[in-house]
DNA sequence: CGCCCTGTTGGGGA
DNA sequence: ATCCCCAACAGGGC
């Protein structure tokens, strides 16, 4: 399977749910794998969407499924019957079979009953996309306001913005020239701007290098390879900056490994912190 | 061969 | 608000 929008949506939108096996309790966890089944199963497909990173399955009364493939997750249309760690097995009423493969088990699907619930969920867990053109800067120096938290937390929290992973972000912080362990809340505003646009550069380079669109997940087979010989600095440790030749080195933000020129992005000063005097428009952020 | 570390993610508890 | 650890497994280095 390669996308959704191209080429899983139109197999499934339509069809409806036959019969679906839940191989694996903690997919659908906190609740019970047959009350999972029993809402999903003569069940419709209205659209299958994205939102963030979770695939959205609308079906028909209103019944949808937030699904995340996490780290090793797959979608596989029609598989080999001997696929190992098969987790979520779905007949349709015509058209093949889908397997939801997860050999580390971290995916899930969860449950949402009526489209506030579905709101509700995500609400609770994702911020704007980058992409999105409600994503301004302005919006971006609000959220980052009085916010001390490395950037690179920032970056991947998907409550501030939704999509960005652990190689966008280092791949974005890079082109921005801003080291991952900077506090959040002091960078200058022509740094929030270059970020804003390196974010976006970085999502577009990686739609690019994989012939997708947004609505395309990472798990197709082969095309990941090809996106990687892409990386400026993630995974590359040992090696010389593109940009200006200093060695790329590995630390830890954000409890991921995180890789960094630090010629091009300049470490923040270590050591005491300079006691700093009250702002007057300290204003509490948002939420 | 075994042990240890790492990882395309997000949540819960400290 | 932030940080740390955890989930469960495979693959690589030693």
């Amino acid at each position: 399977m390669e996308t959704i929008r191209r080429q899983l949506a139109p197999l499934v939108e339509g069809r409806t749910l036959e019969r679906v096996r839940i191989l694996d309790a903690r997919w659908c966890r906190p609740l019970a794998t047959s009350e999972v089944i029993d809402a999903l199963e003569g069940r419709r497909v209205e659209r299958l969407g994205r939102r963030g990173k979770y695939l959205v399955w609308s079906l028909s009364e209103d019944v949808h499924l937030a699904q995340h493939l996490r780290m090793t997750g797959t979608v596989l249309c029609d598989p080999d019957p001997r696929q190992t760690h098969v987790r979520v097995r779905i007949d349709f009423d015509g058209g093949p079979p889908l397997a939801i493969v997860d050999p580390r088990r971290f995916g899930t699907g969860e449950l949402l009953l009526g489209g506030e619930a579905l709101d509700a969920f995500f609400d609770a867990r994702l911020g704007l996309e980058p992409l999105d053109e409600r994503f301004t800067v302005e919006h971006l120096r609000a959220l980052a306001r009085g916010r001390s938290a490395p950037i690179k937390a920032f970056l991947l929290d998907q409550r501030r913005m939704a999509g960005v992973g652990n190689i966008y972000a280092d791949e974005a912080l890079h082109r921005a020239g801003i080291h991952p362990l900077r506090p959040t809340g002091r960078l200058s505003a022509e740094q929030h701007e270059r970020l804003r646009e390196a974010v976006i550069w970085a999502l577009q380079a990686g739609i690019e290098a994989r012939g997708a669109t947004i609505d395309d997940f990472r798990h197709v087979d082969g095309v990941w390879g090809s996106f990687q010989d892409r990386f400026q600095v993630h995974r590359r440790e040992g090696e010389p900056c593109a940009r200006c030749g200093t060695t790329i080195v590995k630390l830890v933000a954000a409890g991921r490994g995180t890789y960094v020129c630090e010629t091009c992005q300049p470490p923040p000063q270590k050591g005491r912190v300079k006691p700093r005097a009250a702002r007057r428009d300290d204003r509490s952020p948002r939420r």
